[in-house]
DNA sequence: ATGGGCCTTCCAATCATGGGAAGGTCAAGG
DNA sequence: CCTTGACCTTCCCATGATTGGAAGGCCCAT
């Protein structure tokens, strides 16, 4: 199995297996004698392994602690869910952030008119968060 | 008024003023005989909107629009708005991508025991997605 | 033996930000 | 006057994960 069916295989592109290589993520492949890489059915679950915990949004230091652990026939469950938490928690942060921002710019495009004239609460909020100025306050 | 002191007023990083200006998103700022960077108060006000933009959540593109809307006084309400909404569209777009991360994650998390054994759901899901096949072999 | 489709490596770009080196400038105090 | 330290300047590099391209080699089929 070359990379390209590897690829197909795993639904991990050619290029980014590659540079999974690279980094220490995945073993480094073998090699015919032309030198192009071979892979084994066992090398392809690993792929597929790192292709699901990125579509699950896991970083891939994360996910090379969870490979070690799933190589790890004697790991204990609590150090994968450890990592699992800790991945939600930072999921939950940047959804609460970016809910926050969202909500506030639905805010003020509801206040916008969106004609044709100049006049515009999402400019004047950006123009004036942050000046001393009606409940919006700044520091200093 | 120099770089330090106009980070300082508009809460934006000296590295991040002189970043701004090499892309062209604020305009090159004067300068003393000796090369330094002078600011006015209206340049500051320029970097505070590009500080509150950033903190809501635009891209540096959709901040060159904005700027460029914010200082023509005949602009239509509805460009604004409408970059606006599509920030919004986007940011909505990636809160529910990793809202179903989250949820997946939350859930194969609450079903794993998280003790000392080896046994665990959220492995077993990395492994199995997408996985139709018998191979039982040990990772090399 | 030629063409097309694979493979290889290396280099660069993305987006916004931060870090650091090497060197010039300014203000204060000895 | 000279030193000291805090500031400024430019330039290069790194991040994280991915994608793109160029230049060249390999394999298979016609």
């Amino acid at each position: 199995m070359n990379i390209g069916e590897a690829a197909k295989a795993s639904g991990v592109n050619a290029k980014l297996i590659r540079y999974y290589e690279s980094i220490g993520l995945i073993p480094e492949a073998g090699r015919t004698a032309a030198g192009y890489r071979v892979y084994t059915a066992q090398e392809v679950r690993i792929l597929r392994f790192v292709k699901r915990a990125r579509t699950l949004g896991f970083s891939i230091e994360r996910i090379q602690a969870l490979v070690g652990l799933w190589r790890d026939k004697h790991r204990a469950s609590a150090e994968v869910k450890r990592i699992a938490l800790e991945h939600v928690d930072e999921l939950e942060a940047k959804i609460a952030e970016m809910r926050a921002m969202a909500d506030t710019l639905r805010e003020l495009a509801d206040a916008c008119h969106g004609d044709d004239r100049p006049d515009c609460p999402i400019l004047r909020d950006l123009e004036e968060a942050g000046t001393a100025c009606c409940g919006h306050g700044h520091p200093a």
